[in-house]
DNA sequence: ATCACGCATGGAT
DNA sequence: CATCCATGCGTGA
C-alpha cells in the first residue's frame, strides 16, 4: 500500500473483488453518481429515486435498484445475491441459515460464546431471556432494516460486532525504536476481532479485561466508530456489497485520502496478527503478520500501516513478542480504552508528511493538570509508554525525538520512576511543547507514529474550543447550535481547528481532504476521559454557555440560593435545575412579567405567563394559557421586530435561529442539539447535567477540562490567574457554584437552626401555643414551593440574611463540596485564609446585594437563554484569585463553610 | 525562596 | 482488590 495511509482499515479477511473494489473505490459521491445498482451483482439500472441500501464508508447510502432495494429491505439481499458465496452457516437455535459474510449480513447473526451463530431473532429472544451471547446483538437495537445501518453511525461499530460484537482489541505495538525498520509495509499494530471467523473467537476465553467485557461496549465501539472501518467482503466471492464502511463523520478517518477506496485498501486488507497465539482462543485465531493473504478464517482485522512490530497479548496476557523487558513480568499490555486513539481527519492532517506517509495511530491522552503544568512532565500512560515507547530500563530512560504537528522537533526525555512495584512513566520538557501547541488540561494529546522513518508524532485536539470567530463559522457551516461562547461540549468539529497559528499541519500535506463530515467522541469535559456520551447519544451538543444555562430553568416554584464571594455571584438551585425550554421573559405593556415560548413546530412565538416552565419539547398544541393560540396555524403575536429585541444580540448565530420562524436545517440541528441536551437530563433521572463529570463520587484532585474551582487551577496554583472581569465559562462556573454553594450552605443551616429551635421550643414551652414561631421565615421558600419567581436582588437585601451570612462562618469551603454530600462533611477546623476570603467575599456580596436591590431590578427583561452570565459578570467587584482559594480548598481544607441564615426565600429571576 | 526531582499518596478504575 | 495515574510533597540543589 503506497498510498497515504489507510489506517483503521478493518478487512475481512479477504480481498474483496476488483469489480467491488472499482465500485467502492467510487464510493464517495459515485454511489449516488453511477447510474447502475451499487450491488454489484446488479448490473440494473438505478431508478429516478433509487432507493438507499446499506451505508458506505462515505457515509452515503448505497443506492440500489428496485430489485435489490426490495431485497434488501426484506432481509432477502443474501439470500438473492450471496446464495453461493461462502460464509453462510446455521443458526445454533433454530438452525435457520444466516450469511454471515458480508455488509447486508453483519446484523443478522451474533456470535455464541461456545463459537457459532445465532440468528437475530434467536439472539433476541435468548438475550431475553438470558441467553449466552456473548455480547449484546447490536441486532437488538434494530428494529428496522432503515434504521440498521443508521445506526452504524449513530452507534459506533459494537453494531458492526453487533454482529459479533467482539470487542476489538488494540495490540499496542512493539516499539521499533527511532531507526526505521528495513520493512516498511508490515502492517499490523492493531489487531480487532471484530468479525468472523468470529465464532472462531471464544470470546469469553479472550476477554479476559475487564474493558473489554460487555459493558464496556461502549468502549469498544466508540473506539471502533473511530476509525475508518473498512470491513471488507468475509469472502472473496462474495460481492462488492461486503464494504461497511464507517459513517465518516464518526470515524477517525485514518486516511489522509481524499478518496479511500477498497480498492487501495486492499492491500491492507491484511490479516491481523492478532497477539494470541495461535493456539490462544482455542487455537483458532488466525496469527498472520502477513497482509494479503486471505485467511478465510482470520479475524477481522484492523490495522495499521506500518512498520511496527506487534506485540501484544491477547486479552491482556499477551506474550510479549519483542522480548522488551517488562518491568512488570505480567506481559499485559491492553490499553485502556481511553488511550484508543480516536483520530480525525483533522488529527491526520495535522501530521506534517507526504503523500506516501503511513500514519500509524498509537494513543492518545487527555492532558491533565499536572501534564500541562510547569513541572513540564506529561505523565504517560503506563501501557502505552510501554507499547510504543522504546523500552527503558532504567528510570533515567532516554531522550525521544518528537515531532509536533507543525514538523518541529522536539526532545522529551522518557523515563519512569518506581511506583508500586510497578513504574510511572513520563515525558519529561514538554513543557516549550506544551506551550508552543497552546495545550491546556483537558486538551488531547496524540501520538503517531510516521512511516516510513518510524518518527514519533505528536499531534493534539483542543477540547475546548476556538475563537469567536470560529464558532461563527462553525455556526455557519456545521449544523450545531450557534457556537458562541468558550463552552461549547466537546466540538469534536473544532479539534484541531483551534490553532490556527499553524499547528494543523495543513500546510505540510499537499493533499487536503474534503471537509469531512463532523465526527464525534462524547468526551465531556472534565470526566471526559472516563465518561463519554454513548455513541448512540452522538448528537452534536453545540450549545453556548449561555444557552446551556439557559436551558437549565428552574421550576418556576423553585428558587435559587445566591451567593457571592469575593464579588462572585453564585447561584444554584436546591434540585437539580430542569432541562426546559428556553424562552425569553419579557414585560408587557401593562407591566406584567410574560414569557415568550418558541413551538417546537412552526417556530412561532407564544406568549405565556412568566412563571410557567416549558418542557424542552414545547409546541402550541401545549399552550394551555391561550387557547386561542394553541394551533401552529394561529398567528404569532410577536412581532419580528419585537423578537429582534427580546433575542440576545450577542450571539447572532443563536439569535437567527431562534429567530427563524421557518424551520430550516439549522434550526433542527439545534434543536436536535437542545434535544440532546434535554435527552440527557432526562437520562440522567433529573439529575443535573452533568456539567463536567457524573459517574466519580468525588472530585478528584485535578480533572482535566473540569471548570470546577479545583480544576481550573494547574496544579501548583502556579499557572495564570482569571482576572477578575475574567467571564469565561470556568469563572463563570465558579462564580455559580460559589453562589450555590454558599445558599445551599446557608439553607441548611437555617433549616437546621430551625429544627434546632423547634426542639427547643416544644422541649421547653411545649404548653405554649406554636404561633409564636421566632423564625417565621425560616425555610418558608424551601418548604413550601414560592409560586411566582422572586428576584435575587430583592430578597437579598434581607438584612438578617446580611447579618447571618457575615457571621456564621465556621469553617472553609470544600470548594468540591456536592450539596447532597454536605452533611457529610464536618466542619473544619483551620479557617485561616479561607475564612478570611470568605468572610471579605461575603462582606462584598451583601454589600453589593444591597446596592443593587436599592437599585431596583433591572433584569426584569433578561432572557432565559443567556440570563445568568451577564448580570453576573455585572457584579463582579472584587477581584478573586481563584487558584489562591482553589488550591487550599481542593484538598487542605475540605471542610465545612457553614452560613447562618433565615428565609432565604429568593429566587434568581 | 525557588525549582526540579522523584517518591508517596490516594482516588478512580 | 489490584492497578493505574494524577498530583502532592519532601528533599536537595
Amino acid at each position: 500500500m503506497k498510498r497515504k495511509s489507510l489506517e483503521f482499515t478493518y478487512g475481512f479477511f479477504e480481498v474483496l473483488k476488483k469489480e467491488s473494489n472499482n465500485r467502492m473505490t467510487s464510493t464517495s459521491g459515485a454511489a449516488s453518481a453511477s447510474k447502475i445498482c451499487f450491488n454489484s451483482d446488479c448490473n440494473h439500472l438505478k431508478s429516478e429515486r433509487p432507493t438507499k441500501g446499506w451505508r458506505l464508508r462515505t457515509g452515503e447510502l448505497a443506492e440500489l435498484c428496485d430489485r435489490c432495494a426490495s431485497a434488501f429491505e426484506e432481509r432477502r439481499f443474501c439470500d438473492v445475491f450471496h446464495l453461493n458465496a461462502s460464509g453462510w452457516r446455521n443458526c445454533e437455535s433454530c438452525g435457520k441459515r444466516v450469511h454471515c459474510g458480508c455488509i447486508v449480513s453483519v446484523h443478522e447473526f451474533t456470535l455464541l460464546d461456545a463459537g457459532g451463530i445465532e440468528c437475530i431473532a434467536c439472539a433476541r429472544k435468548n438475550v431475553v431471556l438470558g441467553s449466552n451471547t456473548s455480547w449484546p446483538p447490536s441486532l437488538l437495537f434494530h428494529s428496522s432494516l432503515s434504521e440498521r445501518f443508521k445506526d452504524y453511525s449513530a452507534k459506533g461499530w459494537s453494531q458492526l460486532g453487533g454482529s459479533g460484537p467482539v470487542p476489538w482489541r488494540q495490540a499496542p505495538i512493539l516499539f521499533n525504536s527511532l531507526t526505521p525498520q528495513p520493512e516498511l509495509h508490515s502492517r499490523v499494530p492493531y489487531e480487532v476481532d471484530l468479525y468472523t471467523g468470529m465464532d472462531r473467537l471464544n470470546v469469553s476465553n479472550r476477554l479476559s479485561t475487564p474493558y473489554l467485557e460487555m459493558k464496556k461496549i461502549d468502549d469498544f465501539s466508540e473506539s471502533l466508530m473511530n476509525g475508518t472501518l473498512k470491513l471488507g467482503a468475509h469472502d472473496i466471492h462474495e460481492n462488492g456489497d461486503a464494504g461497511i464502511h464507517c459513517e465518516e463523520r464518526h470515524s477517525s478517518c485514518l486516511t489522509k485520502s481524499q478518496q479511500p477506496s477498497l480498492k487501495e485498501s486492499n492491500p491492507s486488507f491484511v490479516l491481523a496478527v492478532p497477539y494470541t497465539s495461535p493456539d490462544e482462543a482455542n487455537g483458532q485465531i488466525g496469527v498472520s503478520s502477513t497482509h494479503l493473504q486471505p485467511n478465510p478464517q482470520s479475524s477481522l482485522v484492523k490495522q495499521f500501516p506500518s512498520n511496527l512490530h506487534n506485540r501484544l497479548d491477547s486479552s491482556g496476557e499477551t506474550q510479549v513478542r519483542d522480548g522488551r523487558p517488562r518491568p512488570d513480568g505480567r506481559g499485559r499490555n491492553q490499553l485502556f480504552p481511553r488511550y484508543w486513539p480516536r483520530f480525525t481527519e483533522q488529527d491526520l492532517q495535522q501530521i506534517p508528511g507526504d503523500s506516501n506517509s503511513v500514519i500509524t495511530p498509537l494513543f492518545e491522552k487527555m492532558l491533565s493538570a499536572s501534564d500541562t503544568g510547569r513541572i513540564g512532565r506529561l505523565v504517560l500512560p503506563k501501557k502505552c509508554a510501554e507499547a510504543y515507547f522504546p523500552p527503558i530500563s532504567q528510570p533515567e530512560g532516554l531522550p525521544l525525538e518528537v515531532q509536533d504537528s507543525k514538523g518541529k522537533e522536539w526532545i522529551f526525555q522518557f523515563r519512569f520512576w518506581p511506583n508500586n512495584n510497578s513504574r510511572m512513566y513520563v515525558l519529561e520538557g514538554v513543557t516549550p511543547c506544551i506551550q508552543n501547541m497552546q495545550l491546556q488540561a483537558g486538551d488531547v494529546v496524540t501520538f503517531s507514529r510516521l512511516e516510513p522513518g518510524g518518527k514519533l508524532v505528536m499531534g493534539f485536539r483542543k477540547a475546548s474550543t476556538a475563537s469567536a470567530s470560529e464558532q461563527d463559522n462553525e455556526a455557519k457551516n456545521s449544523s450545531g447550535v450557534s457556537t458562541h461562547g468558550d463552552a461549547k461540549v466537546a466540538d469534536p468539529s473544532s479539534w484541531s481547528k483551534v490553532d490556527k497559528s499553524g499547528c494543523i499541519a495543513k500546510e505540510a500535506l499537499g493533499t487536503k481532504l474534503a471537509v469531512s463530515r463532523k465526527r464525534k467522541d462524547g468526551t465531556l469535559g472534565s470526566k471526559g476521559k472516563h465518561l463519554r456520551i454513548d455513541n448512540e447519544d452522538l448528537i452534536v451538543l453545540k450549545l453556548t454557555w449561555e444557552e446551556a444555562q439557559g436551558l437549565l430553568c428552574p421550576p418556576p416554584n423553585h428558587v435559587a440560593g445566591v451567593v457571592v464571594i469575593e464579588g462572585f455571584e453564585f447561584e444554584e438551585y436546591e434540585d437539580a435545575p430542569v432541562l426546559g425550554k428556553p424562552t425569553l421573559l419579557a414585560t408587557d405593556n401593562l407591566g406584567e412579567n410574560i414569557q415568550w415560548a418558541q413551538c417546537e413546530d412552526c417556530f412561532k412565538w407564544r406568549r405565556l405567563p412568566s412563571n410557567v416552565l416549558l418542557p424542552s419539547k414545547w409546541t402550541c398544541s401545549s399552550n394551555s394559557w391561550d387557547p386561542e393560540k394553541s394551533f401552529c396555524s394561529a398567528s404569532q403575536e410577536l412581532t419580528t421586530e419585537q423578537l429582534e429585541n427580546l433575542l440576545p444580540h450577542c450571539n447572532p448565530a443563536a439569535f437567527n435561529k431562534m429567530k427563524a420562524p421557518k424551520q430550516g436545517p439549522e434550526n433542527v440541528d439545534a434543536l436536535a442539539g437542545l434535544d440532546a441536551l434535554a435527552n440527557l437530563a432526562i437520562l440522567g433521572e433529573g439529575k443535573a447535567l452533568p456539567a463536567s463529570s457524573q459517574a466519580t463520587t468525588k472530585h478528584p484532585r485535578h480533572r482535566p477540562g473540569c471548570s470546577c474551582i479545583v480544576c481550573i487551577q494547574p496544579p501548583s496554583g502556579k499557572g495564570p490567574k482569571h482576572k477578575e472581569t475574567c467571564t469565561c465559562n470556568v469563572c463563570q462556573s465558579v462564580k455559580r457554584r460559589f453562589r450555590t454553594l454558599m445558599l445551599q450552605r446557608e439553607k441548611k443551616q437555617s433549616q437546621k437552626e430551625e429544627e434546632t429551635t423547634r426542639k427547643k421550643q416544644q422541649l421547653s414551652l411545649h404548653d405554649k401555643v406554636l404561633d409564636d414561631d421566632p423564625l417565621p421565615c425560616t425555610n418558608a421558600g424551601y418548604g413550601s414551593p414560592n409560586p411566582k419567581k422572586v428576584t435575587t436582588e430583592g430578597s437579598d437585601d434581607d438584612p438578617n440574611r446580611v447579618k447571618s451570612s457575615t457571621s456564621t462562618f465556621k469553617g472553609q469551603i470544600d470548594l468540591n463540596i456536592q450539596p447532597e454530600r454536605e452533611e457529610e462533611l464536618s466542619p473544619g477546623s483551620d479557617s485561616g485564609i479561607t475564612m478570611r476570603l470568605l468572610q471579605d467575599a461575603t462582606e462584598r456580596y451583601l454589600r453589593q446585594q444591597c446596592i443593587l436591590s436599592s437599585s431596583g431590578n433591572s433584569n426584569s427583561e433578561v432572557t432565559q437563554t443567556q440570563p445568568r452570565g451577564g448580570t453576573e459578570g455585572e457584579k463582579i467587584t472584587t477581584s478573586v484569585n481563584l487558584g489562591a482559594s482553589n488550591q487550599h480548598a481542593d484538598r487542605d481544607h475540605p471542610a465545612v463553610f457553614s452560613i447562618k441564615t433565615s428565609a432565604p426565600t429568593s429566587a434568581t429571576r
